[in-house]
DNA sequence: TTTTTTATGTGCGTTACCCCGCATAAGGGT
DNA sequence: ACCCTTATGCGGGGTAACGCACATAAAAAA
């Protein structure tokens, strides 16, 4: 069979994924695309099967800032199954690929009644708690070229794929620095040869020197029996 | 009939209210005391009725920090009804006082069969999420003075007192910062008359003024329909 | 082509916070 | 009374990141 290109569906048992499946439609999500605005109602939720989506809180009078991370290792929209019809956090299209969407309601009713989904979505939650957690310290305590380092990998883990679209002032916004010091960090790695990068396009060159380079957040991951399975790609 | 302390609890139906109120037990909790580590198996959980623990991410190598509050609107031990055995964080007792504590089983037991519980707890999960988030964003933007501000307040309104027993050590753990800068900050406030300070305790004389001195992340708490009712204490 | 927009490079003064070390003073224990 | 632990005050030097302004260059639009 055809491996289900999303982790959490993955772990259902069969029986449930194929009436769960039967709800979800594939699509196909654009850079730049905001598909949760902080307020509004939450009309769908998303499994990512191949792109990335960041969360980001917006402080006003600041840029923003990313806490959290989903990729085909998660799913969006969270609140829904946790009885909340909007998020404070908006969702944006990092990185651009499909995913597979669901109503709402559809959603609510499947995770009301289906006891496997319903573990999986609240093991899920759990893993994010901690991710926005160790994010948030991250931030505090590192400096911009570690975090930098550490958001290339993450992202390069989630996207299966060394070079993606991304601009410093996306990257400034992502982890709440200014342009010019994403530049600076970007340019130190560029001549040490672990990326190279041109007008909006990033690609990571050596992976291993990155690992070198981040924080040591990267590698904290959720891991162990008591998280979503440490989802780090094969290399 | 004398008022639930616990906010939550205070949203059950009356019948499940008395059912669950039978596994409680009031125990008072000491300053100081760590109710979970992170990877150590969570026994019981809490729902503080006076008394307040902060959640502590240890970033390796730094000193701790807090990112989230938890008082009588809340609970501790969500990762049991996640169906995680235990916490990546860290609950230590920052404000000594009563809560009400249940086993692990029982709690799940009735977490699982209870839907009015299963609801309100799910909720509380939105709302710390958001307020983890929220603090992630405030520590990387805000500068320490307004921070501190916020927190004193926040202490406050779930302490439902204006004073308590506080090191400038042990705030900057709270606060990741240097002990030295929540000196400064401090004393900047004392002389202006809005908090007065020695040798771990602090008290607040100037409500107002101390708001004016927080960021604005204070009153950015959880509001509206969509969370746990904003709980502020009446003037 | 030329023009316009957009992405990145660069420099410079400022600031909040860091790290380190030590002085002072309040309380608790004996 | 005394010591001794602990909480806070204070200074000096260092730096990561800030805000701003502007130069350059690639791409897109005209």
């Amino acid at each position: 069979m055809a491996a289900i290109p999303n982790i959490l569906l993955r772990l259902l048992p069969r029986k449930d994924y194929l009436r769960f499946a039967s709800g979800l439609t594939p699509v196909t999500l654009e850079f730049g695309k905001v598909l949760y605005e902080p307020g509004k109602p939450i009309r769908d939720v998303y499994f990512p099967s191949a792109c990335l989506i960041s969360l980001l809180k917006i402080a006003a009078g600041h840029r923003a800032l990313e806490v959290g991370m989903v990729g085909p290792e998660g799913m969006l929209g969270i609140p829904i199954a946790l009885g909340i019809g909007s998020s404070p956090i908006r969702a944006l299209v990092q990185g651009e690929g499909t995913a597979l969407r669901m109503g709402k309601a559809r959603f609510l009713k499947e995770f009301n009644s289906c006891a496997p989904l319903h573990r999986i979505v609240l093991t899920y939650v759990h893993a994010l708690m901690g991710q926005i957690a160790q994010t948030a310290a991250c931030n505090r305590f590192h400096v911009v070229e570690g975090r930098l380092a550490r958001w290339l990998l993450m992202t390069r883990d989630r996207m299966a794929s060394g070079d993606f679209r991304m601009t410093h002032e996306f990257l400034s916004h992502m982890l709440g620095v200014r342009r010019e010091g994403v530049s600076e960090a970007a340019a130190g790695f560029q001549e040490k040869g672990l990326i190279e990068y041109s007008r909006g396009k990033i690609r990571i060159l050596n992976h291993r020197g990155l690992e070198a380079a981040a924080c040591s957040c990267y590698g904290e991951s959720p891991k162990g029996p008591e998280a979503i399975p440490a989802w780090r790609p094969a290399r």
